[in-house]
RNA sequence: GCUGAGGUGGCGUAAUUGGUAGCCGCGCAGGUCUUAGGAGCCUGUGCCGAAAGGCGUGCGAGUUCGAGUCUCGCCCUCAGCACCA
């Protein structure tokens, strides 16, 4: 033991000796109780941020501590490899994406490695290798199989200058993000995954997890299923307005009245039907498209306008005023036979519900505010019940705004008197009777379109043929491997469709030449359900053993960050039920316990006249004593700067880079610090002058312990039965106790008790405040080594040995 | 607007869940050792006050012997979603 602490030298010692007896490796145990404990995987970008770090802290905090306490760890890690930065470099200078991810992949292992985090690498996997995504391929398949994966027309943004499709974000603000050429939506033929036939369960499954998961994610995930519950209603089209010749199939002849489809509204207030004014269509609906050639010009002008203004980009959190114009069309309330006029409005989303809703200016506030635009009438039919009268005789209120509570009806005929609840009951029983109508819930989650145009992802195993049409390739043919490379232009549809080689095939069925489709599918797919490729990481025929599966899943603690709260983690739990489905699992909630961890942030400076970020060393700050700026000016031209605090990032230059942070401090250190700083859901705002705190404990711990160890060599150790109780009535009767002694192992205790609560509640900044506190009592005890009594050995040796365990899971390496 | 979380020293945070507010750390101040120290060690550090003492957990009320914690009202901050019928 050297006198000083050394950290670079001590965590290499370790960091080689767990790698040469793969310390971390797990293995099937039956006689132990098993812990899966994951971390989200990195995307293989190159170099490690801070925000990982943090991430990777907290797992092996957990995972050391319940190693510790006896449990069989399963801890792994892998890559995230398919996605864009891989295609952006190949397009950009013209490397190869795959030897690219690997070297970066090599990278980010080795520091992973530097920072001793505790992973089993003999389970690694990523994402782009052909053993992996042959298992993407088997899930879509299989979903083929039960109806859960199809095919339709959908929009994508399509830049008509690079005449590429771009994603959402690269499309944000309308405008490509390599030209800024405005963004079209193309339609094309896309494959979707159908989450939404799982909706109800992803609601209902929610109860098995509220103890394990933030509230805020359940409530998130929560609002993106968007459940409600209402009724379909069918308004008739009546109109003999439109001049169109009789031998038209949709003209009843003897009436001359239209037969066309009737307009089907969801509404979650039946109850409001009487108060209709008119039905409003979002521009795409059917019935548009199909009597657009009969509109007058100047509807048809109106109808053009509202679809131009729809296109255009809105700022986030911009309101947008309301647009809207007759087409002339009238629908019958099925209710009053009342003659209501058909509107199209641009805040009808053809995406929700029907693309149809009945406006009901009095009881909805969008409803209400597009009346009063264009001055459509506004009729009450619900009432505050203290303001009706004994014959159902309503009191006029004063509508300044929408009344959109439940309340009585009035004005409602037959349902004149009775309250929102029972006539939405009835109202819709009626309906079904009748034959207009029906009880009804809809969802907002959308199925999810997993076609991207791109090479850097895994194949969409199907091939298309012109005797038999879209066909899936066999089982036996997976992986349908991505060629070697393909011309990466950037521009036209996915680069695979320029490989030869790949596009042409044979027919799976027929044996005659075909097509297979170029698309790949969305990285999301990926990241769905590696972690279950984790604990059978080599098998070739199944994704993994269920017999396997059975033991580890499913995972006790997940970490990551909360930005895949809806996302990843509702696709996730989509996957699962999917995966119980087949047979594969017998549970319906993958992950029991979830925590999420705020951002790591740092200063970022910018120069509005520069107009743009500047590095730290070229600025100028003041402080006062208080460390608040003063001022904050451009070294080179004294111009002011604006300081802000923001998610670290290369283009800010506000980004650590963790082996700088390991170099100077300590790999031990750097995870004390990130995990002591602050609560994990809370933003760490870096601040580096905080690491030579945990230095210092470090510090502290290391020189105590070497002073010591030679007078504690033989001191009996700490002693605890089997069943964790302590052993004799007074362990401290058995030593002579004495004052200071009792105090220490009182302390020693506590520690202990408030660590174990910490952890078990998800607390990681807490214990290091305990741990630091009991070596702050270690320092209190003012006794040389030669001059401690039996009872000092005892209590310091038993304070020491404890301390060292604890800290295991924040500082592995000096511990 | 809706939903959720939260407002505690100069700063990051803590408080055994209704029982001495401010643990632990950063920073700061003083001292000590030292050729030297951006090392170590010791002391102090919520605010006002020379002290005695007073005040203090966003603001205002309430419950209670006792409130950072519970109840009601208000203000503010952050996050997610957003014309969802």
């Amino acid at each position: 033991m050297d006198e000083k602490y050394f950290a670079q030298k001590i965590e290499q010692k370790w960091q080689r000796r767990w790698a040469e007896n793969r310390t971390f490796e797990a293995e099937i145990d039956q006689s132990k109780e098993k812990f899966y404990c994951l971390e989200m995987l990195p995307y293989p970008s190159g170099r490690l941020h801070m925000g990982h770090v943090r991430n990777y802290s907290i797992g092996d905090a957990m995972a050391w501590y319940k190693r510790l306490q006896g449990y069989n760890v399963l801890h792994p890690i892998g890559w995230d490899s398919f996605g864009q930065p891989a295609e952006q470099a190949a397009i950009k200078k013209g490397v190869n994406p795959r030897e690219w991810t690997e070297d970066n992949i090599d990278q980010m292992r080795e520091q992973l490695q530097r920072l001793g985090i505790g992973y089993d690498w003999s389970r690694e996997i990523a994402a782009h290798r052909p053993d992996y995504y042959k298992f993407d391929q088997w899930f879509f398949l299989k979903m083929l199989e039960r109806g859960l994966a199809y095919r339709k027309d959908s929009q994508v943004n399509w830049c008509p200058r690079c005449e590429t499709t771009l994603s959402n974000e690269q499309a944000s603000g309308g405008q490509c993000w390599r030209c800024g050429t405005q963004v079209e939506k193309q339609t094309r033929q896309q494959w979707f995954l159908k989450i939404t036939a799982y909706a109800q369960e992803l609601l209902d499954g929610m109860s098995q997890i509220e103890d394990g998961w933030a509230e805020r994610v359940l409530t998130m995930q929560k609002n993106w299923i968007g459940r409600s519950e209402g009724a379909f209603v069918e308004f008739q089209i009546s109109n003999s307005k439109f001049q169109i010749p009789s031998s038209d199939s949709r003209k009843n002849p003897e009436s001359g009245i239209w037969n066309l489809e009737p307009v089907r509204v969801f509404t979650t207030r039946i109850d409001t039907i009487y108060g209709a004014n008119a039905i409003v269509l979002a521009t795409e609906h059917p019935i548009v498209e199909e009597n657009f050639d009969n509109f007058s010009e100047e509807v048809r002008a109106g109808i053009e306008q509202i679809r131009a203004d729809k296109a255009k980009p809105t700022d986030y959190g911009e309101e947008v005023e309301k647009e809207g114009i007759d087409t002339g069309l009238k629908a019958i309330n099925p209710f009053n036979q009342e003659e209501l006029p058909v509107w199209v409005g641009n805040y009808v989303m053809m995406e929700y519900g029907t693309g149809a809703v009945m406006s009901v200016p009095a009881h909805d506030e969008r409803d209400y505010e597009f009346a009063k635009k264009y001055d459509l009438p506004i009729r009450q039919v619900i009432s505050e019940p203290h303001l009706v009268h004994e014959h159902n005789q309503m009191q006029a209120m004063a509508l300044e705004q929408a009344f959109s509570e439940y309340g009585v009806l009035v004005h409602s005929d037959f349902w004149n008197g009775k309250t929102s609840e029972q006539a939405k009951r009835e109202m819709t029983q009626y309906a079904e009777k009748h034959g207009f109508g029906e009880g009804a819930v809809t969802y907002r989650l959308r199925d999810w379109g997993i076609s991207r145009q791109r090479f850097w992802g895994a194949p969409i195993p199907i091939v298309y043929c012109k005797t038999c049409g879209v066909v899936p390739e066999k089982y036996e043919n997976l992986p349908v491997e991505l060629p070697e490379t393909a011309p990466f232009t950037g521009v036209g549809e996915s680069p695979l469709a320029r490989v030869p080689e790949f596009v042409n095939t044979t027919c799976p069925n027929c044996d005659e030449p075909a097509q297979r489709e170029t698309d790949t599918m969305d990285t999301f797919v990926d990241s769905t359900w590696y972690y279950f490729r984790y604990i059978d990481p080599r098998n070739e025929s199944l994704p993994f053993e269920p017999e396997i599966a059975a033991y580890w899943m499913p995972v006790d603690q997940y970490i990551g960050g909360v930005d895949h709260a809806v996302m990843h983690l509702l696709y996730t739990r989509f996957w699962t039920k999917v995966m119980r489905d087949l047979g594969l699992v017998s549970f319906d909630e993958p992950v029991k316990r979830l925590l999420t961890q705020g951002m790591v942030v740092a200063e970022s400076y910018y120069s509005e006249e520069k107009a743009s970020y500047i590095p730290p060393d070229e600025v100028n700050i003041e402080r006062d004593e208080r460390g608040k700026i003063l001022s904050a000016n451009l070294k080179s031209d004294d111009s002011p700067v604006k300081v802000a605090v923001e998610k670290m990032s290369k283009s800010k230059y506000n980004g650590v880079d963790p082996d700088d942070m390991v170099l100077i401090y300590g790999a031990d250190a750097v995870r004390v610090f990130t995990l002591f700083a602050a609560p994990i859901e809370n933003e760490l705002v870096w601040q580096e002058a905080g690491i030579d705190g945990a230095v210092r404990f470090l510090q502290r711990v290391y020189r105590f312990v070497y002073r010591w160890h030679e007078a504690l060599r033989n001191v009996s150790e700490p002693s605890a039965s089997a069943d964790g109780s302590s052993v004799g009535e007074n362990p401290l009767a058995d030593v002579g106790g004495n004052d200071r002694a009792r105090k220490l192992r009182q302390k020693t205790h506590q520690t202990i008790k408030r660590i174990t609560d910490n952890f078990e509640s998800g607390q990681f900044n807490t214990p290091v405040a305990a741990l630091m506190e009991l070596s702050n009592a270690l320092g209190d005890f003012k006794v040389e080594p030669e001059d401690a009594s039996d009872a000092d050995l005892f209590a310091i040796n038993e304070a020491v040995k404890n301390l060292i365990l604890m800290l295991a899971s924040y500082a592995p390496h000096v511990s």
